[in-house]
DNA sequence: TGTATAAGTTTCTCCTGTAAACATGGAGGG
DNA sequence: CCCTCCATGTTTACAGGAGAAACTTATACA
């Protein structure tokens, strides 16, 4: 109404407005059950449009994905601020980013982890996954270097502070860390527990 | 050809025959992918048949979670024998034999914590989750009266073992724990690392 | 013996994913 | 300045799938 151009021709940039309907729906739903035609229906484009621009429907679940590791990275980067006082708190800031993050995108996050997000198929979204996990394995490494976090096989503290942050997150959006089963503010506590395996004095 | 009856005229026991079905494409596929008239065609029904037994496919899938987390529970029951030496050690079998079980039966696992067996709508299906997270309580709680576990609140104990055992189970079906990038045994390492914050001295 | 009912089957409608053929408008060459 | 090409859209078409509804059949029970 207010448009000079009332549609324009080629609409611009329809990728990303594909991607932004389907994060949209990701969020509202809190799933990836939507339906490819409902996705170009509420961008407003014909229902064969999204294949000029993604090769089926799994393709566009993927970028979602990869842009959901990306914005994890970013918030976790962003939470582990080097004026923490020590690596052990940096890992926990990190680590409680990465779960609020999993909290307040729970459908996304479940699809960034799920096999619909085939990360042996897309190379990028591989790498980007990597790269999160990269952030934590960075923080081990300092912690080790410093002298903070015991001298164990990094390998294995890796693998448990990963297993232990993810695990928590899943558990977290699918309610099943509920105060009356599992006590108040049960994520830095357990943080905590694994945090005191990992970290030489307290 | 060899049986006395041809085709019994009303199956007999459809129910079962369609869950078992349904295990086996999802141990094939390694994914919950295939559609409810595939399972009716191989089970050798009609495509509306399942639906006597079954409200929808979901309602399928849910069942199938459900018979995983009974098997679940008692792998890792038959784990942990009370002949082991400390209860550490069975905390540690029961987490491998957990993990064990997600590597055998990846997309059954994968299903089982995924939000297409939504334990909101089905409490049978809660309830046999609540039942094999309890398993891990129950040792818990144990280790603490034994004195071998620290005093801690349990509920923090209770929340890293359980993701800590579920997050590793999802990174080694994801393939994230090859040897290559996370050394050799990451897991038994990795529990260690829990184990250590859990437990008293070692 | 007769009949209500659970368990199957057929048929139908609406929807999806995806392919193929067609349309269009903006960018670059003459 | 016009004309043609190509990326980006649209239309049309088709093979399934989910699930509802109406129909069928054997079996259990009165």
């Amino acid at each position: 109404m207010s448009e000079t151009k009332d549609r324009p021709y080629h609409h611009g940039d329809l990728r990303r407005a594909l991607i932004d309907t389907a994060l949209d729906m990701l969020a509202t739903d809190q799933n990836w059950a939507f339906t490819l035609r409902e996705v170009a229906r509420r961008t407003g484009v014909s229902h064969a449009a999204p294949y000029k621009h993604f090769r089926d429907r799994e393709m566009l679940l993927r970028e979602l994905a990869r842009i959901g590791f990306n914005r994890l990275g970013e918030a976790m980067t962003e939470a582990m601020s080097p004026d923490l006082p020590s690596t052990r708190a940096q890992f926990m800031a990190a680590a409680q980013a990465c779960i609020g993050f999993a909290c307040q995108n729970p459908g996304l996050y479940r699809l960034m982890f799920s096999s619909d997000a085939d990360k042996t198929i897309d190379p990028s979204l591989h790498d980007a996954a990597m790269n999160t996990f990269g952030i934590l394995l960075g923080l081990l490494e300092k912690g080790q270097r410093d002298g903070s976090f015991r001298p164990v096989a990094i390998s294995a503290q890796a693998a448990a502070g990963w297993a232990q942050v993810h695990g928590l997150a899943m558990l977290a959006i699918s309610h099943q860390l509920l105060e009356e089963k599992v006590g108040p503010a049960p994520i830095p506590a357990a943080l905590d527990v694994l945090l005191d395996g990992m970290c030489r004095s307290n």
